[in-house]
DNA sequence: CTCATATTCAACCAAATGGTTGACGAATTT
DNA sequence: AAATTCGTCAACCATTTGGTTGAATATGAG
């Protein structure tokens, strides 16, 4: 039980996997394209996404020989209720997320490349 | 921004440090009461209550030579809200983390000892 | 003053993490 | 069939993590 709150936290520990899941949140997207706008191999990106899915955050489905990755979010809900059980925070201001949606997009762009990958979902 | 992310989600990634967390959630603790339950030794809590404050989600005060600790569940809310951007999750389901809440707690207690921890707070 | 208690520090260790490169297998294109 | 593209695997490396022990540093109590 609390293993699946260690890979979800530990996956959700690292600013490239949290970059990954917010690229997700438009659209599915190939593994190549998932790498494109960061400074580092693909082999680690194929890793970083290797975590995601064990982790349950993304599924990963081969069509072809491209490997489709796609948001799962509902891997988040059992940590967000672990979460949610100490604050009782306030209802979710989804203004404030989309403020924050908008920097870390950008912080991807500023990271290595300026492309915008492309990302056809059927 | 994500600096407080990264420290957020990896502290929140061990299962310990979690354990603490909801130690801390009944009451204010002492490092040694903290420790108490744990099978391991005092200087490796002080390193996990060190890493618990470094990311903000407690904070340690010192009176006389004891040591208290006490959960601050604000630092949660920014990655609260990370992770609800993705999911629109229901309304928090209090009932479930109350349940959640015995497990991990009687966790805690088969984990080495079974002692109740005191503690005072003021 | 002396002893005990509370906590951290320092050095050390094994294992995990995050990255690299080069070779490889599988699928597509030409 | 040959060449290209997609993605992973394997081996390697440096750094971080999570733990240990023993000594050191307060502070409190007798």
């Amino acid at each position: 039980m609390s293993d699946t709150l260690d890979a979800t936290f530990a996956a959700l520990a690292d600013p490239t996997r949290r970059a990954i899941l917010t690229m997700l949140l438009e659209d599915d997207m190939a593994v190549t394209d998932v790498a494109e706008p960061f400074a580092m191999s693909l082999a680690a990106i194929s890793k970083h996404l290797t975590i995601l899915t064990r982790a349950g955050l993304i599924s990963q489905e081969k069509r072809g020989r491209v490997k489709w990755c796609k948001l799962e979010p509902d891997a988040l809900r059992a940590a967000s209720v672990w979460m949610q059980g100490f604050g009782q925070f306030e209802p979710v201001n989804l203004d404030a997320f989309e403020r924050f949606l908008a920097v870390e997009l950008s912080d991807i762009e500023d990271d290595a490349g300026t492309d915008q990958p492309e990302s056809p979902a059927a």
